[in-house]
DNA sequence: TTGACATATACGAAAATTCATATACGATAC
DNA sequence: GTATCGTATATGAATTTTCGTATATGTCAA
């Protein structure tokens, strides 16, 4: 056991996590997310071209359901994937990033480079 | 590559197969036809305890998606997961089935002994 | 052909989701 | 303190999804 993965104790049921992935702006960030490990609210809304109010509410959907954690460090905030996520969960998510890399080509791409690129 | 992967040529975006899931009918069936390979419509109202329509709308859904096959003999119709999918579509549902039974088990029982008990 | 049965679709109403806009909150700099 | 910047939330309107009901289609048996 990885320490990636030790700290699976977050409930979600399969119909919670896929509500969350069924809106492009949340599945987009997701995906994202398991590409980027970290990123804050501007790197989002510049890479998916996005008001700011459009993913902060999205952002708060997916820390509702326990998907995503928050950061603040000064006066941003960084989200991450939760790392308490069930494993199969994460397995979905890193499925469909895998697997899907031309669906989040252009958001990667619309990253400005401090942002971990 | 095995007989049971070998065809995979349908088109799905991540966003059409999460919506696909995202709805707790569609999520069951899909589930449930992970596990028994085939189900008719009946048998899908009898396990789910829904109205014949409801699940009648559900399953065309999923067959405008490509998610699922339909198969008629007789008076019955025999609806599968379609064996064409990509294989992360796949591995997507058989995830959340193999890690989600208790999710599933009551309408499982539900199905009567004919149904590939 | 008629009737019975299994399944599919049409239609409008109800419910849920999403959005733009305005505004509130929290942190830093001055 | 005040101003500014990054982020969060509230509100009501617009859109999308879901549903119940009625009805249509397809198959078989008599």
């Amino acid at each position: 056991m990885t320490a990636a993965t030790s700290t699976s104790c977050v409930s979600l049921s399969p119909l919670s996590l896929f509500k969350c992935l069924a809106e492009e702006t949340r599945l987009k960030t997701l995906l994202m997310l398991c590409v980027k490990d970290e990123l804050c609210v501007c790197d989002l809304t510049d890479a998916l071209n996005l008001s700011q109010p459009k993913i902060s509410r999205h952002l708060a959907d997916l820390r509702k359901c326990g998907l995503v954690v928050d950061d603040r460090r000064g006066k941003w905030v960084y989200y991450r994937l939760n790392p308490a996520l069930p494993a199969w969960a994460k397995e979905v998510i890193h499925l469909s990033a895998t697997n899907n890399a031309d669906y989040i080509s252009d958001a990667l791409n619309n990253l400005k480079c401090d942002a971990g690129c």
